[in-house]
DNA sequence: CTCGCCACCTGGGGGC
DNA sequence: TGCCCCCAGGTGGCGA
């Protein structure tokens, strides 16, 4: 379910029903995520304070002064604000509660994760390796000309590689190279300034509008069924091969770029 | 270092 | 209805 528009507003979602409170409760109900959920979370979190929400990337950060609770939606997780004696179904894997309110994570496919962290966050070996965040100002079109200098890959890939930009998923990374113009098939290094110039502002438009629709619905998203602020979104390209280009008409195409399907208008996209 | 591929896991949809 | 295959929004780890 999730790159980071979703993670996002995930966040923004939880937060303002949680700072402040103090965890009463965990319930796993199945440790194996994509790492095992460790075996003492009940005892680490009991009685902590929530200090607050921050996301990294795709991993939620949930801050208790002392230490870290990072989670990771993986495909298809989910995290809900729901009563503490809503009854839970078969893939709520985890409950983080604080006293009459409860966190729930949702992931059929299991490859979310929930580690405990005591130490500098930014060590954590999940975290150091991340790249820029695409949404700070430090992210410019000179950056990722500098980045890319010694990059093969299509650039398609490269956007989706965290170690590089964090929060770009397959989806995201479609819609925001057809906002570009650019083809996903080009190799990196072979972006101009130029070209970078256009794409960065892709980018950020792309997630800032992904946001901004997923907001608008924020309290579906966060209560109810965990996806109804993201299917608002107006995809140009992605999933809709066969389908007319919404700008010139021709035909979208899909292809496979390292094993994910990648979607783009052949004739605005060169 | 980078690249390309594999693995992890479950469920939904289409074809027969 | 059942089976089989393909597909799915992530990403760490591997060998080359």
């Amino acid at each position: 379910m999730p790159e980071l528009p979703e993670v996002e507003i995930t966040r923004r979602g939880l937060l303002p029903g949680l700072s402040g409170k103090t965890v009463t409760g965990v319930a796993v109900r199945n440790h194996s995520l994509r790492y095992p959920i460790p075996r003492n979370l009940p005892q680490l979190l009991h009685g902590r304070k929530l200090v607050t929400i921050a996301r990294r990337g795709k991993y939620l950060l949930f801050d208790f002064g002392a230490g870290t609770l990072l989670v990771h939606l993986g495909m298809s997780g989910s995290l809900r604000l729901l009563p503490a004696n809503t009854s839970a179904e078969k893939h709520d894997h985890f409950d983080l509660i604080f006293g009459t309110t409860i966190v729930r994570l949702r992931d059929p496919r299991r490859f979310g994760a929930v580690l405990w962290d005591e130490k500098d966050i930014n060590a954590h070996p999940l975290i150091a390796p991340l790249g820029i965040e695409p949404l700070s100002p430090q992210l410019t079109a000179q950056w990722l000309h500098e980045a890319t200098r010694n990059r093969s890959a299509p650039v398609k890939q490269v956007l989706m590689d965290s170690h590089t930009i964090v929060g770009i998923g397959n989806i995201y990374a479609s819609e925001s190279l057809f906002r570009a113009g650019i083809n996903p098939r080009t190799p990196a290094q072979r972006l101009s300034l130029a070209r970078c110039t256009r794409l960065i502002p892709a980018i950020k438009s792309t997630l800032e509008a992904a946001i901004k629709a997923g907001g608008s619905s924020l309290r579906d998203f966060i209560h109810s069924d965990g996806g109804s602020g993201y299917f608002q979104q107006q995809y140009h390209v992605y999933d809709r091969t066969g389908q007319p280009c919404k700008v010139c008409g021709a035909p979208i195409r899909r292809l496979i770029q390292g094993q994910r399907a990648t979607f783009f208008c052949p004739r605005c996209q060169r």
